[in-house]
DNA sequence: CTGAAAGCGCTTACAG
DNA sequence: CTGAAAGCGCTTACAG
């Protein structure tokens, strides 16, 4: 029983046509009506449904983002990009969280379709969901984001893991390691899998076979890097090094570690994907692949912006460039060559990608 | 021009209500007319408008959450909380951002208020907002979190601050520090508040006066941290411990040791608020105050839940136990006293919290 | 400059 | 076991 339009008419003395019209600032009015309406708005405390608004005008405002793990940071800042372009756009936003579950995601799905957002945000999690298609069938713009599902040729924006990992992997090799563990995430997930290949695609151009007994997948969470990195770790010919597929799985790496008593660079050298805030504060300070992560967030969220006012999307992927942020804990090369002269240019590479 | 009720009624051959009543299993059907509806709705692709739902039963099913700081995870920790009990009940959110900022925490409760949520889980920044009286005013039950307002008498739910800062300020005193630095939050939020207040009051325990030196107070964020604990460090006379009342400004203060080549625990002792995966990472592993985070946000979307099936809400402040998780941050005490008998009750003591 | 009235897509007494 | 019809609270041609 929250006041309506219509109390709001009557206290005013005019239609409901005039006070939506003042409210919405649609047509011009007389000014005293103006203030009548208003003085009442005000008295009565009126405050309009925007569900009563979006059945009538059949447009909701929003926008669903559909995230597979709202506690990694990385997702987070994704979140504060999609966030501040819909703002600025008034739109705003239904966050879900699909944990990496086919079944949550499609629940989520269901609920954004019901709720008619206009546009969607969405991270697959192996395979496309078939829930998509109403969307789409709707004439409701998606956008896939961070990662992309085989079966699945929508737009989409996000960074090139492949090279972005070979990178990685390639700076590993140039300081001498040979035996560089993988800390993988689930094959199913396309970041993974081309963080993988990456990886794979360093060693061949180095001449050097990848060991699949120094490839070890979990789930990309803290415990799921924990795990793996301590299986690696425990290898009798330990790696000299470890590339670790996400921030998650870095820390249950550096966990795995220090439960063992390995000491990083001295023991075993580390580089992972995605950068954060305290990862310069780690002892050693981590190397890592920083992603655009917030970027990706605005650059998605724009493009839908554009697609609801009837642009179209664009066909293909919207690829943004990750940097090797060079930091302290991959120094000291495996055994053979780590010659002065390699330090140096580590150094000079270094202050060029920070900046 | 998606399908609706209509379509489908037309195409079983049935009128709406029978469509809306074998969609919500609000009636016995004839199992063939069940039928019939069940397979147009699937040939059609028909997806029923929660709007349309929404303005007729005058419930939306939505919760509305408002954060001031969404990269901050002790809010994410908070959000999965709520989430999961809100899912539970099948209920959904809407989680907005507030950054700290009156204005947009208005605009957002003005959205929350059109969108007609059934419930509202919200974070004040300083003073009340005028905008949460409407809520009440519509019946829409709101609920406090993380922190309170001075003029607010609204149900709250979490932890004593001033106790938990009394304990962490008390045991670096018993290691012997006695000039101790506080990094302290905006003196607007609550909580900042309170764990100044149990600074104050651990240094009056033990008859000491608080020396305003020793006082920052800045942003809540890694960057207001960093340049509190760098005034703190560059004091002629440096505190020998910093106790940092976020986890944002624990990071900042990591940062300025390690701007400074200051070492923890040797150098300065640190001793934070809240806990994290990464605390017990950082070398050295990080003494801090633990909240029940994810607890907090199941027991406020918990009362929610229940408020909107009609129970009332609890009239004062739901206080869950915060917990010191004593790690290696601070160890060595100030220059006085560091008995062995102070390192193993320190050892006990430590084992027992955190099992 | 303003109002009467239709209609957005559902649900739900009411009636049979 | 089922349907006709009203109504949720807005907006928006249409008419004057």
């Amino acid at each position: 029983m929250p006041i309506k339009i219509r109390d709001v008419a009557k206290r005013a003395g005019v239609s409901t046509a005039t006070v939506s019209h003042v409210l919405n600032g649609t047509r011009r009015t007389a000014e005293t009506t103006r203030a009548r309406v208003l003085d009442s708005v005000r008295e009565l405390g009126y405050h309009p449904s925007a569900v009563a608004r979006g059945l009538r005008t059949k447009s909701t405002g929003t926008l669903g983002v559909v995230l597979s793990d709202i506690r990694n940071p990385f997702f987070t800042d994704l979140v504060r990009g999609i966030e501040d372009v819909a703002q600025a756009n008034s739109l705003n936003l239904f966050v879900c969280n699909s944990d990496e579950d086919e079944d949550k995601a499609e629940t989520y799905l269901r609920l954004l379709l019901a709720k008619r957002v206009e546009g969607l945000v969405f991270t697959p999690t192996g395979r496309a969901n078939v829930l998509l298609d109403p969307f789409l069938a709707m004439g409701i713009p998606v956008i896939l984001i961070d990662r992309i599902a085989p079966d699945l040729s929508l737009p989409f924006v996000g960074v090139d893991n492949v090279q972005g990992a070979r990178e990685a992997v390639v700076h590993l090799l140039e300081d001498g390691h040979r035996r560089i563990g993988v800390v993988a995430g689930l094959p199913t997930v396309s970041t993974s899998a081309h963080r993988l290949e990456g990886y794979r695609l360093a060693l061949a151009e180095w001449g050097l076979a990848a060991d699949s007994a120094l490839i070890r997948e979990g789930h990309s969470s803290v415990q799921g890097g924990e795990e793996a990195a301590g299986d690696l770790l425990a290898l009798a010919q330990r790696p000299t090094a470890l590339f670790t597929t996400n921030n998650l799985m870095t820390l249950g790496a550096l966990k795995a570690c220090a439960k063992l008593g390995l000491h990083c660079p001295d023991d075993v050298a580390l580089c992972g994907f995605d950068d954060h805030e305290w990862a310069e504060i780690f002892s050693p300070p981590l190397t890592v692949v920083r992603q655009p992560t917030y970027e990706i967030g605005t650059t998605a969220a724009r493009l839908l912006a554009r697609a609801i006012h009837g642009e179209a999307l664009p066909a293909g992927a919207v690829l943004l460039k990750t940097h090797l942020i060079i930091r302290a804990s991959c120094r000291p090369g495996g055994h053979e060559d780590k010659s002065e002269k390699e330090a140096g240019k580590q150094q000079s590479r270094s202050t060029h990608t920070i900046t």
